[in-house]
DNA sequence: AACAGTCTCAACCGCCTCGAG
DNA sequence: TCTCGAGGCGGTTGAGACTGT
């Protein structure tokens, strides 16, 4: 009633924001703390939009944004939770610690879309496209080992970011490291070794997770519907299966997937009410969880190395303490993830292996 | 060297939800 | 209970950098 409209009247500036724009901003939000955006330009002496002042500072400039290449695990991450939320891009950052939807679904649309069709998969449904008749096999990631996703990490690491501001020595992202804090050759590509790797690894993921995003995909839709029977792919007994089977690897990484999703947790333990605090102790920010669970790697001084632009903007210009939240104090907490599923998602393609295995294709 | 095409991603747009008044 | 602004969200755009010819 008594607000006054947001950005009304006003000859507001659009387009990049100037690294003058960004101190203005930094400084004014580690002074006076988020919120209350509508008033944030003015008083900060910025002519932008309150919404443009969030969605800069959310997406950019906030330091505890981690910017950079995407992991192979941030990568099963998303792919597993578009599989089963799609376009959901704010849940799936909310399972991706420090990164932002925009960055997310930026990623998704440039990259994972591209990768997902190039491997005869339809990036909507998660299922194989019509034309490729075998699309599951693990032998097709060949084709894109190493040309269509190497050649795409190799172009991204070394491009510079594009409407960043100048950097004048303030960002030091790219110079050392990948986005992804990968060592990288002085001109900013990706070591040949690095690359190899982190391509098949990549691609090797990709065709698991996406094959059990599917999976996955197809058990949330039943048990959504209600329709969970004896006729779907888990079922038979797959469930009482997993579960009597604690000290199984198998049985492990099914409970950590589903832990992942608690909407998953229905499915398998359809026992219990979905409760954001299950018995098994878990909650939205399940991640964290796992991590409790299998640990934190703290061998990530690549990542923490990862610094960002709004922190190095703040540090460099502006003698003020940098929020608490500074990069440094987090480690990459995906590592154990993946390998975790790494080491234990074979059998999803173990077609000689028991029947647990045959389940998720 | 110049140009066109491609790719990336920050930023914008418009709609929706929530909650203050 | 209703109104409407703030914030959140997903889709889209376009500037700038790279690549190929």
């Amino acid at each position: 009633m008594s607000r006054k409209p947001c950005c009304v009247g006003e000859a507001l500036k659009k387009g990049a924001w100037t690294t003058e724009e960004d101190k203005k901003l930094i400084s004014y939000i580690h002074e006076h703390g988020e919120g209350g955006w509508r008033d944030i330009p003015q008083k900060a002496g910025l002519k932008r939009c309150g919404k443009s002042c969030r969605l800069r500072w959310t997406n950019y400039l906030k330091p505890e944004v981690k910017r950079g290449e995407f992991s192979s695990e941030e990568e099963q991450i998303i792919i597993m939770l578009h599989a089963s939320r799609g376009n959901k891009w704010s849940v799936i950052a909310r399972h991706l610690p420090r990164r932002t939807d925009n960055e997310i679904k930026n990623y998704w649309n440039t990259h994972l879309k591209k990768r997902l069709i190039e491997q005869g998969i339809d990036p909507v449904t998660h299922k194989p496209l019509a034309s490729n008749t075998n699309p599951t096999v693990p032998e097709n990631l060949h084709s894109l080992d190493a040309s269509s996703s190497d050649k795409q990490y190799s172009r991204s690491s070394s491009m510079p970011s594009m409407s960043r501001p100048p950097s004048s020595g303030l960002n030091t992202v790219s110079e050392t490291t990948s986005k992804d804090g990968t060592p990288v050759h002085e001109d900013g590509s990706l070591t040949p070794k690095k690359r190899l790797k982190k391509s098949c690894s990549t691609s090797r993921l990709l065709n698991k997770v996406a094959a059990k995003a599917t999976s996955m995909k197809e058990v949330l839709s039943a048990s959504m519907e209600g329709s969970l029977s004896a006729n779907t792919s888990f079922s038979n007994g797959f469930f009482e299966q997993v579960r009597n089977e604690e000290d199984n690897s198998n049985a492990s990484l099914i409970n950590t997937i589903v832990e992942f999703d608690p909407f998953l947790q229905t499915t398998f333990y359809p026992e219990h009410e979905m409760n954001t605090t299950s018995d098994l102790g878990i909650d939205q920010d399940c991640f964290s969880h796992f991590l409790e669970n299998f640990g934190r790697d703290d061998h990530n001084e690549e990542h923490n190395m990862n610094h960002n632009y709004g922190h190095d903007l703040l540090m460099s210009d502006v003698s003020q303490e940098v929020s608490s939240t500074s990069v440094d104090d987090q480690d990459n907490p995906i590592e154990g993830w993946s390998n975790y599923l790494l080491d234990h998602a074979d059998f999803i393609y173990d077609t000689d292996s028991d029947s647990l295995g045959n389940h998720f294709i």
